[in-house]
DNA sequence: ATGAAAGCGCTAACAC
DNA sequence: GTGTTAGCGCTTTCAT
């Protein structure tokens, strides 16, 4: 009954024989023995967590990603640890620190601005499989997943202005942060080739339903809206509702994310579906498979793309 | 420049002198060094890790609990390992284990039921802070943190009756898991006491949203209906106005969580509000504070309590 | 199929 | 203010 016969029958069963497999299993029973993890990694010189970073654990998109993932990692025997960093890069250097003193498997960026350059160079150092999941990164550290957010607004933005709409404000959030930049890219982008100019709206408010029901006071010359979230368009629909105005006749609304609300508000939702588990599930691939550096070597960027989702409100 | 000067000028740099920290800290800059957590949790015999568990994360309750834990774990320097049930108890268990060989600082189940009595077992052999958040329970493992969910449904059902209502449904998924079952004793608890009778209408979907919106076909007969979650409320509301059903002239609809959803849709709804971050927070504050063990054991439950918010809709 | 020896990288305790 | 010694609990390698 020697420790390293324990060691065995709890990582490999089947190199114990039956016999004393049995015995040590009801002495782990018994005692209530747990291993401790840290000693096993430090003996194999490697960590069995896989770290995740995101802005905000209070964004669906996140949180459905994140459960993809942990989900992923579950099926590995792996365990998730997480950092929130509120959108600001120097507590995502922090963490990115402090995630990789664990020696993680690997490290999943939910956005490729989580950090700065110094968590950026750390993860290049750090020899595990880096993803960079939700939008399309041109260099990235090991791999990106994602889709083109300003290639969506864009498409959203024509199939607006194919319905007629002439003067398409963009609802956000103040500050501009995360993704919101390029969503707006893409709107603009097709202002532009229809020769047409529209106006930013932008709100100084944290919650998103907030910020669009605030932002519905400024609509007044506008016959149609996007926001850069169907969270803040369900906010915009509210504050417009308040105000009278009738969508879709005097104004059309659409959001960002095919959310579950998106299809149950009145009217529904018209927005853009992104594939928020489906990239969550490949990067959880991506850090378990053995062959991730030849991956992202051959095709640094893996674009999962995004739908038009064409309902009542545009 | 030996080992455990280096040492102690990452965690204790004022006992380490000027000159030698500058010269260690340029090192450490210089070569990129990232400290062996697993190492350090080993030697020490304690990791820095706090624990928690959900049954999902993409219930943007637990999201919000967890994003306030996050927080007060970051200021400690420790960091967040996350497991999901999916409201399987075994799954639960199993996430106990895995947990618990990384030594953590603490543990927070949000929700009592994550785990089965084996997992229950492995935390009070583990004699590290543990919390129960979310809901008040009698014989916590360390301490019990959350409210009285059925407390909260039978005030909102009362609030109902003494509105005149008398036909009010209860809407919730099937199967019903979690708190559904508390929230729905105190809704009966209301009714039994006015002498009224009222119907569970129970959904087999697992999107809040799309339960609500199908039940709304179920209500015809009600004059009211309580729902276990704002989301599920939103579709109700959806569900409501496809089938031309006025709120709140025909129907009163109340919700439960006071997301922030529920104060932009129309009619705004009628909620019960839950103190989700400050669950989360003092959890934390538990975890890290030393005389958690006589806190627990002076009061083994907190009881943080709720607020009927009235709005439109109700 | 099982065991013995060595060492993973760090920190606690005790010098100096 | 800094160094030395020992050991945390496992796993790897090499016997047996």
């Amino acid at each position: 009954v020697g420790a390293i016969t324990v060691s065995r029958a709890i990582r490999e069963p089947l190199t114990v024989a039956p016999a004393t497999l049995q015995r040590i299993e009801a002495a782990i029973a018994e005692v209530g023995y747990i291993p401790n993890q840290s000693a096993a990694d430090l003996a194999r010189g490697a960590g069995r967590t896989v770290a995740a970073v995101v802005p905000t654990l209070e964004a669906p998109y996140f949180a459905a990603g994140l459960a993809a993932l942990i989900e992923r990692a579950e099926a590995e025997q792996a365990s998730l640890s997480i950092g929130q960093t509120l959108y600001d890069p120097a507590r995502g250097d922090r963490l990115v620190t402090a995630l990789l003193a664990s020696r993680p498997r690997g490290v999943v960026l939910f956005g490729a601005d989580v950090t700065g350059p110094a968590g950026r160079a750390a993860l290049a150092r750090a020899d595990i499989p880096v993803v960079e999941a939700w939008e399309l990164v041109a260099r990235p550290i090991g791999i990106s997943i994602g889709f083109s957010h300003q290639a969506a607004c864009q498409r959203l933005a024509e199939h607006l202005i194919a319905r007629g709409r002439r003067r398409i404000a963009f609802v956000v959030r103040a500050p501009i942060v995360g993704r919101a930049a390029q969503r707006i890219a893409g709107w603009r982008a097709a202002l532009d080739a229809a020769g047409l100019t529209g106006e930013v709206v932008a709100v100084p408010e944290a919650q998103p339903y907030a910020v669009g029901w605030l932002a519905a006071t400024q609509l007044d010359t506008s016959d149609a809206v996007m926001c850069a979230a169907d969270t803040v368009a369900v906010g915009v629909l509210g504050g417009l509702a308040r105000r009278g105005r009738r969508v879709p006749e005097d104004i059309a609304v659409a959001g960002f994310g095919d959310l579950d609300v998106a299809a149950v508000v009145t009217p529904a939702l018209t927005t853009i579906a992104v594939p928020t588990a489906r990239i969550g599930a490949a990067a959880g691939d991506h850090l378990f498979d053995p062959r991730w550096r030849d991956a992202a070597a051959a095709a640094p960027a893996r674009d999962f793309g995004f739908e038009l989702v064409v309902r009542d409100s545009a």
